[in-house]
RNA sequence: GCUCGAGUGGUGGAAUUGGUAGACACGUUGGACUUAAAAUCCAAUGGCCAUUAGGCCGUGCGGGUUCAAGUCCCGCCUCGAGUACCA
């Protein structure tokens, strides 16, 4: 009998499927575990190996749970809001959310075939109407609440309004915008309702705000940082400005210090525990107010900045403040506005990213004002520079250049003085900065003080004369969380006089409309603007036509959507109570099932998604609906999978001339390069002088293992090589071979399809475990599959042989039972410690002992079963069924390892001389050190190697090792 | 620049608390079986020297600690990832 995987793996997909294996039960005696792998896009390119990884591995913890006993979540959906299958509804006119159930399909039978124990009866889609009503109604309950500094949690908005109707806000200790104005109980009850949302929109967790967006005309639309190339968008090289825009954001900066507290105690991955740290950029410091000096008397402004090194606040020479700053325009004299608003202006052409990449331009403008030093009285020239960002801490600095680089090299670029505070420091070359060192000097009262002291006794002072306070800052911004697209969550929101109105709970799903063109209105409005169907009704609750908009009960809805983040920030719950269509996941589901025990992803999710699901999670928290305040335990990045990109050498100039690898090399060493140039010239008639060579992408299908290029195929690629020529003719054309990220533009994208038909899911699923360490990234290269394959076929062969089944209920031997039980001994240590790689060894090794000791016994066999079913599940099922089982080898008990097989009597020591090894002995495990260094120093070869000189020192480590010194 | 990883044969990688460097595979070479091929099996395979016995070198580089270092310490180099005029 042949292992006939095609056979065995159809079988058992089935088996699962038709009898759901791996359904979860939201009761159960059983211990709980959940695990998870991040949520896919549905792309339209389907999967590449690379993607699996991450799957196979949670699929192998899963599939082991199960066997300790666990009853096991594991479930998989789909994040299926997005941009790609909006950009192909642009240009082609389908219908989003016909591409999405496309690929979907494609992703399904993908999966399937790789034999994932998945609970599919859990499934979730972000686009489905089902699902996003919860979506919609986590966002009301972020509006219908402030975040409560006191109690240091999200509150129910209605306990703000009772404070505000009983003494006004000037006690209420909240999380909210900064330009507060102070009113009494009496003024709140005199403010019209407008009024009043307008102060309570200044509390919510979602909020309206002005903020500042990279716009692009041309497409209509606002750009991320990355979509912007040199200033122009990526797609298309259209020209972006910089623009304000009215957008929903989300006070994620009042979670800010819990979010940083909160990864003290996940077991996440330090990197990416560190890049959130940074994120979140917690700095402590000060904020000092600076009075502008102003010969109007009426008016006087006041600039607040913060900083960390307060101690060096006689060391101020000049501030800055960004371009955008809201004084600027205010405080620039007549002489200077001309060369202010010139600076502005440029400025705004420059997107914030280009703006923190160039380091090494220096520019600035001097506003002609004057801020007063705070204790000296002296005047300091106010100067705007674009290396203030606006929208960190407030948008202006003290400029110390004796103590920050930055502000160094601006002060000698434009001719600033540089007042020197710290003793016996040079500060001629460069700025010191060298908080540790630090001992102040020039600095009336601080003089001889250290950092530390200096600080403490400059926050007291500031706060005395009222011009300054200590202050923790965080570096997080509040997340913007409109979108102006069509394929996203619509939001469950219209307007009343311009003021936003949340649509009950019983009302939701508000469902997308449909709408002509994907693109925007030629006023600008987002796609929702094109919907002619997009008015709510306030008498019936429903969505209706735009031309019953009367602005008394029926209004306009929201024309933004929500972003991709909005839809994954809490479907690792939704997954607990899937179709619950009376609350987003019960009581019960959520309390048995807690939070997720593993998670599986890649790292570039490190402060996106994880830090957004985080921010959602604790707000569930604070409301009472979740009991964790931490939705993941413990997280593992799955390390990228590279590809082998084949190069070819083409000569530039002649664009069908290809060279092999190896001449161009031997050309380029100069290694007998006149003959090699000589064919050259033949073939393609180029000058030495012009001669040079470019690499082009070759599809890495064309190639075969020894690099050699398939012309045939090659010329039938594309049709531009058709007529290709190549060096040397009629001998075979070697490529270069290069790492690089997995991806179709490089033609080495390898597809599982291809490999799960010639070898089996469960050859690909050994094979991408046996590629090497989980976590680190590692190139693909299809060679070595054949080595995983033919070990499934020799584990077969332990079963089977021509005439059919070889087990038999015999008494294995003990190299039997130690064959087995070392490998459940590091199998089962492998799985936790998620070295995955090593168990496929360890496995190799026990089917090579097993074979070689010719076991047939089924005392052996059926544990082995279980140990590789993790692993390779579709063969282990096939085997478990022949041993005679009927039910699915899934929750089969894990073999329980056992000490007394693995006992052993005698040892085979390395003997060392000087630390290096030159024989082995074998000695009883039970003699003594005294003995062992006898039984040495008797052997001959101990005696040979000695030479007759006298050892200075015999080191014995029973059990391990013997050195000879001397 | 900063933070975090990583660097071991021709290749992927192993070496769990410092204790036999290169497990297990791939590839390569030789052999068996076969009319032949495929499949399968067996053997060899870090480099250098040596007929053998054996010796020397060897985990990015330079130092150090130790009886013993891929592993620990100090100083560098290279690659990868993240991040950034963060005040």
């Amino acid at each position: 009998m042949n292992y006939n995987f095609q056979e065995i793996e159809a079988k058992w997909q089935k088996y699962w499927a038709d009898n759901q294996t791996f359904k979860a039960e939201n009761k159960s005696a059983k211990p709980k575990f959940y695990a998870l792998d991040m949520f896919p896009y549905p792309s339209g390119a389907g999967l590449h190996v690379g993607h699996p990884l991450g799957y196979i591995a949670s699929d192998i913890y899963a599939r082991y749970k199960r066997h300790k006993g666990f009853n096991v979540l594991h479930p998989q959906g789909y994040d299926s809001f997005g941009l790609p299958a909006e950009q192909y509804a642009i240009q082609t006119g389908q219908h989003p959310a016909i591409t999405t159930e496309e690929n979907i399909k494609t992703y399904r039978r993908q999966l399937d075939q790789l034999g994932f124990s998945f609970d599919w009866s859990r499934e979730v889609r972000t686009s489905d109407p089902k699902y996003y009503k919860w979506t919609q109604w986590v966002f009301t309950q972020l509006f219908n609440s402030w975040y409560n500094k006191g109690t240091d949690k999200a509150e129910d908005i209605e306990s703000l309004i009772s404070i505000f109707e009983k003494e006004g806000n000037k006690n209420v200790n909240a999380l909210c915008d900064e330009d507060i104005v102070i009113f009494s109980s009496d003024d709140w009850e005199n403010y019209t309702s407008k009024q009043k949302q307008e102060i309570l929109l200044k509390y919510r967790l979602t909020y309206l705000a002005e903020t500042e967006v990279n716009w692009c005309p041309a497409l209509g639309t606002v750009l991320a940082n990355d979509e912007i190339v040199n200033g122009v968008s990526e797609r298309g090289g259209h020209p972006v400005v910089r623009k304000k825009m009215t957008q929903w954001s989300m006070r994620i900066t009042a979670y800010a210090q819990r979010l940083l507290d909160g990864l003290k105690g996940l077991d996440w991955p330090q990197p990416l525990k560190d890049s959130q740290t940074n994120w979140i950029g917690r700095s402590e410091g000060a904020s000092v107010g600076f009075n502008v000096i102003s010969s109007d008397n009426e008016k006087s402004y006041k600039i607040e900045v913060f900083t960390t090194r307060p101690d060096t606040i006689f060391g101020v020479s000049f501030m800055t403040l960004a371009p955008e700053h809201d004084l600027v325009s205010k405080i620039t004299t007549p002489e200077q506005k001309a060369e202010v608003d010139a600076y502005i202006e440029a400025t705004a052409k420059r997107s914030e990213r280009d703006r923190m990449a160039d380091v090494k331009t220096i520019s600035g403008a001097f506003t002609g004002a004057f801020a007063e030093h705070p204790f000296t009285k002296e005047p300091i020239p106010i100067w705007i520079g674009d290396y203030v960002l606006a929208g960190y801490g407030t948008g202006a600095v003290m400029s110390v250049p004796c103590g920050d680089q930055r502000d160094y090299d601006f002060a000698k670029h434009f001719k600033i003085d540089i007042p020197n505070i710290f003793e016996g420091v040079d500060i001629s070359e460069e700025a010191f900065a060298d908080k540790e060192k630090t001992i102040i000097a020039n600095s009336d009262f601080l003089n001889g003080l250290s950092y530390k002291e200096a600080t403490r006794k400059i926050i007291d002072a500031l706060e005395e004369i009222g011009q300054g306070k200590g202050k923790i800052n965080y570096r997080l911004r509040d997340a913007v969380f409109s979108r102006q697209r069509y394929w996203g969550e619509p939001f469950p929101v219209y307007y009343v006089d311009g003021m936003p109105q949340m649509i009950a709970k019983e009302h939701l799903p508000i469902e997308l409309p449909e709408v002509e063109k994907y693109l925007p209105t030629e006023t600008g409005e987002p796609p929702l603007g094109n919907a002619t169907h997009w008015a709510w009704n306030t008498v019936t609750n429903n969505v209706v036509s735009n031309s019953e908009i009367n602005n008394a009960t029926v209004w306009p809805l929201e024309l933004n959507t929500m972003p991709g983040w909005a839809g994954s920030s809490q479907y690792f719950n939704r997954y607990m109570d899937p179709h619950n269509e009376e609350e987003i996941f019960s009581q019960e589901a959520i309390n048995y099932w807690q939070d997720v025990d593993l998670y599986i992803g890649g790292s570039e999710h490190a402060t996106g998604h994880l830090l957004y699901s985080r921010f959602w999670q604790k707000f569930m928290f604070d409301k009472g609906l979740v009991s964790k305040d931490e939705f993941a335990k413990k997280l593992i990045n799955q390390g990228m999978i590279t590809g082998t990109s084949a190069l070819l050498y083409r000569i530039t100039q002649r664009p069908d001339v290809f060279v092999s690898k190896e001449l161009v090399e031997d050309y380029l060493n100069e290694e007998a390069s006149n003959n090699i140039f000589e064919q050259i010239q033949e073939l393609s008639g180029v000058s030495k002088e012009n001669l040079s060579f470019d690499k082009i992408h070759v599809d890495v299908s064309l190639v075969n293992t020894s690099d050699e290029l398939d012309i045939n195929e090659f010329r039938k690629w594309q049709l531009e090589f058709l007529h290709a020529k190549f060096l040397p003719h009629n001998g075979p054309v070697k490529v270069l071979r290069e790492v690089e990220k997995m991806s179709k533009s490089k033609y080495n994208v390898v597809n599982p399809d291809a490999i799960c038909e010639e070898y089996g899911a469960d050859s690909l699923r050994l094979y991408e475990m046996f590629l090497g360490p989980l976590e680190q990234s590692k190139p693909w290269n299809t060679a070595g599959i054949t080595g995983v394959h033919s070990f499934l076929k020799k584990l077969w062969r332990l079963y089977f042989d021509n005439d059919g089944a070889k087990f038999e209920d015999v008494e294995p031997t003990k190299d039997n039972l130690k064959t087995l039980h070392k490998t459940i001994k590091k199998v089962e240590e492998d799985i936790e410690n998620f070295s995955f790689n090593t168990s496929v060894s360890t496995f190799m090794i026990c089917v090579n002992e097993l074979s070689s000791q010719k076991c047939t016994s089924k005392t052996i066999l059926e544990p082995l079963a279980i140990l590789v079913s993790p692993y390779a599940p579709h063969i282990a099922e096939e085997l478990w069924n022949i041993l005679g089982h009927t039910e699915s080898i899934a929750t089969a008990p894990f073999p329980k390892f056992e000490e007394k097989y693995l006992v052993e009597s005698s040892k085979e020591y390395p003997i060392s001389f000087n630390g290096k090894m030159r024989f082995k002995l074998e000695l009883p495990l039970d003699m003594s050190k005294d003995d062992i260094e006898a039984a040495v120093m008797a052997h001959e070869k101990t005696q040979a190697q000695l030479q007759g000189r006298a050892p200075k020192k015999v080191i014995v480590v029973p059990g391990k090792i013997v050195n000879i010194v001397g």
